[in-house]
DNA sequence: TCATTCACATACGCCGCGTATGTGAATGGC
DNA sequence: GCCATTCACATACGCGGCGTATGTGAATGA
């Protein structure tokens, strides 16, 4: 039985790391995981994580970026699938209101990324779901859609309210009746954007 | 010269230890914030502050309360001298978002609070502002002025889209331009709700 | 085959937190 | 006005987590 190349090794346990981290952020928190335990869970220890990522903080990055890309794939399905691209446009937004209710998500990208890593309009892989945010407003304020305004400010601004939507869904006695009022109210909001729906000005 | 009463010496002491805190947590953040450190600063030990307020996340939220009592007096005087409601009502929110882009706020409300105390939405102190913005919303749906629906769902949406703004605007290379993008942005989300720009439906 | 690189493990010291304990000053009843 | 009690803090101790410096064995390449 011939050993895998090095460079297998190498991303094993690379992904080992990161799975292992993300587990423990997920549930106890970026603080309150220790390195020592996480890593010795992974069948590795502290030497390795240091060598990989650097520090703790540059493993969150990868746990983040990580979470991050696979919530662009689904996304992406899920717009792709609609009728119309408003339309698709819109389910996207619902469907990142309900991704952000998954506790794992919640706790790493949404709390504790900004804590540790900063505004996560600075993080290279946050382009990722709010660069398809933009390109898809402004392509609607091209054809006249919705109303004309800037569309990275709008696609900011979308993404904070949905964003705390979910943390305040998440947070709340009965989050089924919640989760409604949230998405009625996104699509008030949505609507509100349609140029078929402006009377005047 | 008489000493003064006990209970003034402990307000004091209370005062002294909320207010090193609050620079503290303000310029190197919750994590990197040392409670000898800035405990000493105050001409105190860490024993006062276990005393008073049993750990360091009591301090945060002493802190926060604090910064958060004077966000919300800030806001009724400036929705108070606008000329109707929600003439008010906007300036509010468009104050909101420039006071978040205050580093201190930003830091220690914005970013360290969720993270450390959970989500804002179950904070006691937050109903302060959460609350009056639901309230504005209830009566303008009340009375026609906007589009029906759920007043609090809207303040949550308003709330995390005018947060997020703040965080963006501050974290960009040109905060000047990119806060006249997201006011504009703001505005014409806040127009998408007044029934008399909306036509059908 | 041997020197080199490199992926990790091991070992050490420091700092920060929480707690248990000590102390002196202010209170309150007689 | 004296004394017991409370209480607001300070001091002392131990523990765990992080970062770094150093060691080691296996894979590479000439």
């Amino acid at each position: 039985m011939a050993h895998k190349p090095r460079s297998e090794m190498i991303a094993e346990t690379r992904r080992k790391l990161v799975t292992a981290a993300r587990r423990a952020f997920g549930t106890v928190g970026y603080a309150d995981a220790s390195m020592d335990d996480f890593t010795a869970e992974a069948g590795l220890t502290r030497g390795a994580l240091y060598h990989h990522f650097g520090d703790k903080r540059g493993l969150l990055e990868a746990v983040i970026a990580e979470i991050d890309a696979e919530m662009n794939t689904r996304l992406c399905a899920i717009s792709a699938k609609a009728g119309n691209r408003w339309q698709g446009f819109v389910d996207e937004c619902l469907a990142y209101v309900e991704m952000a209710l998954e506790p794992e998500i919640q706790r790493i990208v949404l709390r504790d990324g900004p804590a540790v890593l900063g505004d996560p309009s600075t993080w290279p892989t946050q382009n990722a779901c709010i660069g398809s945010l933009t390109e898809s407003l402004r392509r609607f304020a091209d054809e006249g859609t919705i109303v004309a305004a800037d569309p990275e400010a709008l696609a900011r601004l979308l993404n904070g309210a949905m964003l705390h939507a979910s943390l305040w869904i998440a947070n709340v006695p009965d989050p089924e009746a919640t989760s409604k009022k949230a998405v009625q109210a996104l699509r008030t909001f949505l609507d509100g954007l349609l140029t078929e729906n402006r009377g005047s000005r």
